[in-house]
DNA sequence: TAGCTCGTTGGACAA
DNA sequence: TTTGTCCAACGAGCT
């Protein structure tokens, strides 16, 4: 008897444990075709640290898939055409993928499986990537949840999150290789001239095996005291899985069910205030592909249909000097360099540096967002619009736009020391603690014994925070 | 339905 | 130094 081979496309979910799409194809026992395809087609092209990561996660999961009795196969092109060419040319009978979020990734994934059952073949897809899905969350009047606290509430009260499903033992081996396979290499994910990537290759493993291992690590301690350390961007305190979950390395029910595991084992090591606020992390993920899912097009419109007038500023100057970490205050400084060099800024940096942009440069909230998806390796493409609008006040259960992060303050408050600061704006190294988050009130004889001229050594700020918070909330109240 | 409460992450100022 | 109050006001979600 001829058995038809199976046909994995992996996608946002590069990993073998609680895989459900990979897990049904495998289970056939037919020769198992797993293929990702570089996307060609009209969708949103990823950033390059993100293409970075891929480069990476896809040499891992290749090597696992091997290690399996499997093996990856890589395609380049339209999605659209590329798939259902492989499907015939292997006469596959099941096609299996789990689900995308976004509005053209769901009408493609759509035209294809029914083009796909049209050939005689079965397709079938599944949820690797959420708790719950975006549909599934509903208020009492059935509409879609636009505030965080009971959209949570509700998501956590349908019953228990499903439990993660282990990787297949193994894995059958694939059919005789399909023409038009490409090495990984040839995709060019990787920069050359210039090499940016030194700094990502030092932060980062990127893979299941290293995603794995960084949860167990982060729990076996690291949840202690969370709901606190987790705001403080000058020490190790958060769990850094959001590139790994970006990528699908590793999925939410296995965080939620590790850390559940973790809270009821380990009796007193950290409270459950800390696992709540954790576990709440994910929930926010949530929540942004909730919105997503209702508002495909977030990363180019507001939500609120207010700030669409607001006098957004042009100053392509001021927008080099946030982005290459120029502003004059530190820990604006600090984040933008950390994300220029590692990928990743810590979450409450990020805040403060959006909230500058925004709000003291008034500079557009997508110029904004699509320089985070451009240089982070965890750009995610409904977290990262949700926060922007979030910040920006025009986004659902938005900050009030007289909410104007104090860049000095933050630093004070959330760095103490100045040891973020001096992470990443070595030419601070030198100032004390009492006067690095404001440089330019040091005494003269502070900055000279830290090597310091401001204006030349480090920049002067670009805009005063008195002058730019006025002048911020001003063009607040001419919004009608 | 109408009314009530509440909203991840703050800042400035006064006492 | 710490603590309380206001900022300005809207709409989601619930009872």
């Amino acid at each position: 008897m001829n058995v038809r081979p199976s046909l994995h496309w992996f996608r946002s979910d590069l990993r073998l444990a609680d895989n459900p799409a990979l897990t049904a194809a495998a289970a056939t026992g037919a020769p198992l075709a797993c293929v990702y395809v570089l996307d060609d087609g009209p969708r949103r092209p990823m950033g390059g640290a993100a293409r970075w990561w891929l480069h990476h996660s896809l040499a891992a999961l290749a090597q696992a898939l091997a290690g399996r009795g499997g093996a990856l196969w890589l395609l380049r092109g339209d999605p659209a055409i590329v798939i259902p060419a492989l499907a015939r040319h292997l006469d596959a009978g099941l096609i299996t993928w789990n689900r995308r979020y976004g509005k053209p990734e769901r009408d493609l994934d759509a035209a294809l499986k029914a083009g796909l059952r049209a050939e005689g073949r079965a397709v079938e897809s599944f949820n690797a990537a959420l708790l719950r899905e975006p549909w599934e969350v509903r208020s009492a009047a059935g509409t879609p949840m636009k505030v965080f606290t009971p959209f949570w509430r509700t998501a956590r009260a349908a019953g228990p999150f499903a439990p993660p499903m282990p990787a297949p033992e193994c894995l059958p081996a694939p059919p005789p290789a399909a023409p038009g396979l490409v090495a990984l290499d040839s995709f060019g994910l990787l920069p050359t001239r210039p090499d940016w990537a030194g700094g990502l290759r030092t932060t980062w493993r990127p893979g299941e095996a290293s995603a794995l291992a960084r949860l167990a690590d982060f729990l076996d301690g690291g949840l202690d005291g969370y709901a606190d350390k987790r705001d403080r961007p000058d020490g190790d305190f958060t769990s850094r899985l959001s590139p790994h979950l970006a990528f699908g390395e590793i999925g939410p029910r296995q965080i939620v069910h590790a850390a559940d595991l973790a809270v009821n084992t380990r009796t007193g090591a950290f409270s459950g205030a800390d696992h709540a606020k954790f576990i709440a992390e994910v929930g926010w993920r949530e929540f942004a592909y909730h919105l997503f899912y209702e508002h495909p097009d977030f990363a180019d419109k507001g939500l609120n249909a207010r700030f669409d007038t607001f006098p957004w500023v042009s100053d392509p100057a001021a927008l080099a000097a946030w982005q290459q970490g120029r502003t004059g205050y530190p820990v604006v400084d600090a984040g933008m360099r950390q994300l220029w060099q590692t990928g990743w800024m810590h979450n409450r940096v990020r805040m403060v540096v959006s909230s500058f942009l925004i709000k003291h440069l008034q500079i557009d909230w997508r110029e904004g967002e699509r320089w985070f998806w451009d240089t982070l390796v965890d750009a995610d493409p409904a977290s990262n619009p949700a926060s922007w609008q979030w910040v920006a006040g025009c986004g659902a259960d938005a900050a009030p736009y007289y909410r104007i992060f104090n860049p000095i303050l933050q630093g004070v408050k959330f760095d103490p020391d100045g040891d973020y600061v001096r992470q990443f704006v070595p030419e601070l190294a030198g100032m004390p603690a009492e006067h690095i988050h404001a440089p330019w009130e040091a005494p003269p004889a502070v900055l000279a014994r830290a090597g310091v001229r401001l204006g030349v050594t480090y920049p002067r700020r670009v805009v005063d925070h008195g002058f730019a918070r006025t002048r911020a909330l001003e063009a607040y109240a001419g919004l009608s």
